[in-house]
DNA sequence: GTATGATTCAAACGAACGTTTGATGCCGCT
DNA sequence: AGCGGCATCAAACGTTCGTTTGAATCATAC
């Protein structure tokens, strides 16, 4: 399945990602994985410990360069004087745009973690709150400079709808299908453009 | 767990409502349900055939009131007069906003059924979209009247990501946690309030 | 009361699961 | 050449999975 010059380790957790993404973290087993990335079966509890450990290493590749990405797109987006609204909700909209165009899996990862916030899954909420948080954060404060007439809670509810539209988007569980004209990276662009557009003005809301 | 006074087949529809809404479709076992519902393992191989049919049955249980409900609001909110934005989308959000709330496990199906997007499983996918399909086109057309400056494509743009934004967070994904003094019905009704506030002001963005 | 059909039951089916084992291959070292 | 360690391998571990079976139990009708 994968080309065989990529390692043991990253073959196994490139076909994780695309097996998480299509069957859920259940339904997808060692052998499928292991069987797509064409490796041995043990090769998972050697390079990875466990299953568990498995998930959890899929998500911290994507998610570090992720997070890292949106930060530094905040900040340049501050850097030149106060920065607006668009310009904030592109820098957190626009890496998940790039990661989900991303050659080698990075269409299956958003939908990964998609799936993520759908298992209440403790240890999986823990690890993501703990790798996301100050992120989050972050965020939260820029756009409570940009709409001071908006009171912290209400601010946090509009930012948790974000979120959730940003997630059902990019992972593509909507019923809009690409036309057979568009290209899968135009499709995923007009999408972050409509999103930003909506979500500004739902930001903006009285 | 189940009270006995229900019948065997609703006792398992119940407590694979729940069980699927925990640990997903694959992650929850006949064993797990058939225990949980205090029914014989049998049971739902008598009374279903399969596990397959047992999910189908779970979702039509809700569905065909879950849809009836929004077509009845829909319709009362166009009988006096012209409908404004603000009602229509209550008419769409509501329903499943009190579904949320019904005593037995309505709470569980929202998140299941935030997970059927999730499983991009084909026959899921057809079996929803044949029982939603006509709804959703109802809802469109009712919007596309409201929001005549849209062209048909944007409008099913924002379509899909207000009816992101309504499975995420009546699922309980986000970050925001119900406040120790705020009973769980007043919790979901407010966001309900947040959700049709953002989602005008999103549909009616230029 | 007994025959009939629907339901429930304990038990078992083969298949698939995550994990472990111990042997074998491979590579850089002296 | 021989050693030491990582890496890979086929095979097996015990467990759990969805499903099936055939007998036991229940309810209803005559």
């Amino acid at each position: 399945m994968l080309a065989q010059h990529f390692s043991t380790k990253e073959r196994i957790l490139g076909a994780a990602e695309d097996l998480f993404a299509r069957h859920g973290f259940a339904g997808a087993s060692l052998r499928q994985v292991t069987a797509a990335a064409n490796v041995n079966l043990a090769a998972v509890n050697y390079h990875f410990g466990s299953k568990e450990n498995l998930i959890e290493e899929v998500f911290r590749r994507r998610l570090d360069e992720l997070n890292a990405r949106r930060l530094a797109a905040l900040a340049a987006a501050n850097a030149d004087g106060q920065a607006d609204l668009e310009q904030v909700l592109a820098a957190f909209i626009r890496p998940a745009l790039e990661l989900s165009l991303d050659k080698n899996g990075g269409s299956a990862f958003v939908r990964v973690l998609a799936r993520a916030y759908a298992e209440h899954n403790a240890r999986l909420r823990r690890f993501l709150s703990d790798n996301y948080g100050h992120v989050l954060k972050e965020f939260a404060n820029a756009f409570a400079r940009l709409l001071p007439h908006l009171g912290k809670e209400e601010l946090y509810w509009r930012l948790d709808i974000v979120s959730g539209a940003l997630t059902y988007a990019m992972a593509d569980f909507g019923v809009i299908k690409r036309k057979s004209g568009v290209s899968e990276q135009t499709h995923r662009e007009r999408a972050a453009e409509h999103l930003i557009r909506f979500a500004a003005a739902g930001l903006r809301a009285p």
